[in-house]
DNA sequence: CCGGCGCAAACTGTTGACAGGTGACAGTCG
DNA sequence: CGACTGTCACCTGTCAACAGTTTGCGCCGG
């Protein structure tokens, strides 16, 4: 059984070295190399694909090349598919066997339908809310909406987003469950991916917090109904200030080649899911990059 | 050990197409090739992997084997790997670094949970469809509820079952688009998960249609609300009759390991979702079955 | 000048191999 | 006799290479 013993290749080393070269940083930190241990290349590769495309960095519809993303990363290719796949199933990237994946492209239908999952969603979560809720929870979403109009009245857009999120978040936590709050947050991503721009002007500052007051009122008032009606009311209400800012079908990239027209695609696809549109774009930018192959 | 060299099978997939590309055989199926020439392995693999999850061949909270599972589909771990992390991501597995993929495990609260979800989204549904349906949908639906009925009365627990899973798709296609459907299937599987029997009982289903019917006469009588809550409702109602079959978490297959058998659990971590609860079970017992790639 | 055709490059799909880690078993020491 | 430690086998994570397919580009013919 030597079988097990021969190792007669070791110390390559093959692994260490590349992505060591590429980052000669003395000590980011003592966090980096504990990430390492507990979290895979993949999840790693996943997240980071993840932010690429929320930051806009990867734009609707562009085409994800496997090798210059690995190169660029410092991982293999292995690590990186594994990750688009688990970007496919989450629903921000599409494959097309033997052709690539794509950033998802979505539909203004399809953001508009998200608005109502996410209405009902949060109307689910404060009515329950209103019925279970504890003190702490409503002193908790209260100090939200106060950070929330501090930023308002700062005029910290920034911030206000920030608050937002976490108050959607701490709703859906706290009436809905954590799988709710994760269905939510998956939900707002892709609206995110929609369109990126934050839609975050003074005048809808101060309207949404508004109805988020509302929303705490009535959950204070232990009232399910109007509980709930204030969550739909106020998803509804950022349903129509998305709208009125020109809900467009996320920019394409500039000077891509408008070339669309899938040439044989979809010719069944049951499934009602966007399709890709195709590279349009040269795939020759990433070529220098991915060399180094052979 | 020949075993380890004896390797006939090597590339089952690629070794499938190859002979079938040159061999003279007639046409044995149009399936097995052309399916491989347009999807990938992995989704494949990710689709047979779930169909065994939610089978029941892989019971909740047993260990996934990579090379195991590759021998067994006949194809590389690589794939098998694409697969599993999709599948993580979509919520069906849990992975853990260095130690495995489990089969995820639902809790009963987590459940509940979703089947609260599932109510908001097809209160959601139900509500647009009163709004906007048109009465070639109406008519769809109806065509169900009356096969639905067919079945309950010819007790075929089978058939109603599938004319219940085709009429909620519809409902949610009809009225709340193909996200929301979408949404409303995997939140469906999470639940088989959870629980694999068919409650499905005589009772249950004269009941569960009469909640269909009153769900479409709301809908055709253009009453938002009452459809509405005719949709929470029948959602609660399921609830109510899943809660009352005993809501035991998630029995193990009968003959499987014994020893497995969720051995402690529930030691609350942080994160909500569950944990793997341990392999427990000696991981021998996958030896022989694993490929044995060295 | 335009359109079809063929070639070649590039990219994806898939595989096999290697290295590290984790858990279990057995031997040993207090 | 119990606890601890060393060893080992299995298994996951990662990588590099191979094979097939699609696509873009150039060439040739009409």
């Amino acid at each position: 059984m030597e079988e097990t013993g021969k190792r007669p290749r070791t110390g390559t080393a093959r692994g260490a070295s590349a992505p060591e070269a590429r980052a000669p940083v003395p000590e980011p930190g003592p966090s980096a190399l504990d990430i390492v241990r507990t979290r895979s290349l993949s999840s790693l590769v996943a997240q980071e694909i993840e932010r690429m495309i929320l930051a806009g960095s990867l734009a609707a519809g562009e085409r994800l090349n496997e090798a210059a993303l690995a190169t660029s990363l410092g991982v293999s290719r292995g690590p990186v598919r594994e990750a688009v796949r688990g970007l496919e199933r989450s629903g921000l990237v599409v494959a097309v066997r033997n052709q690539g994946s794509y950033v998802r492209q979505v539909s203004a239908e399809e953001a508009l339908e998200i608005y109502d999952i996410r209405a009902a969603l949060t109307g689910l979560a404060c009515a329950q809310l209103a019925e279970t809720g504890t003190t702490a929870q409503l002193a908790a979403l209260r100090a939200l909406v106060k950070r929330m109009e501090a930023a308002w009245r700062a005029d910290e857009a920034a911030s206000y987003y920030a608050g937002n999120l976490d108050f959607h978040a701490a709703l859906l936590e706290f009436g809905g469950g954590p799988r709710a709050r994760r269905l939510y947050a998956e939900l707002g991503n892709e609206l995110h991916l929609y369109r990126r721009r934050a839609l975050v002007q003074p005048e809808n500052m101060r309207e949404s917090n508004a109805e988020h007051a509302a929303i705490l009122r009535a959950i204070a008032a232990r009232d399910v109904v109007a509980a709930r009606a204030a969550g739909e009311t106020h998803i509804a209400g950022g349903k129509r200030r998305f709208q009125s800012t020109g809900a467009t079908p996320a920019l394409a990239t500039s000077t891509k080649t408008p070339r669309q027209a899938a040439p044989k695609g979809e010719n069944h696809d049951s499934d009602h899911r966007d399709r890709p549109s195709r590279p349009a774009g040269r795939r020759l930018g990433a070529r220098r990059g991915a060399a180094r192959t052979r």
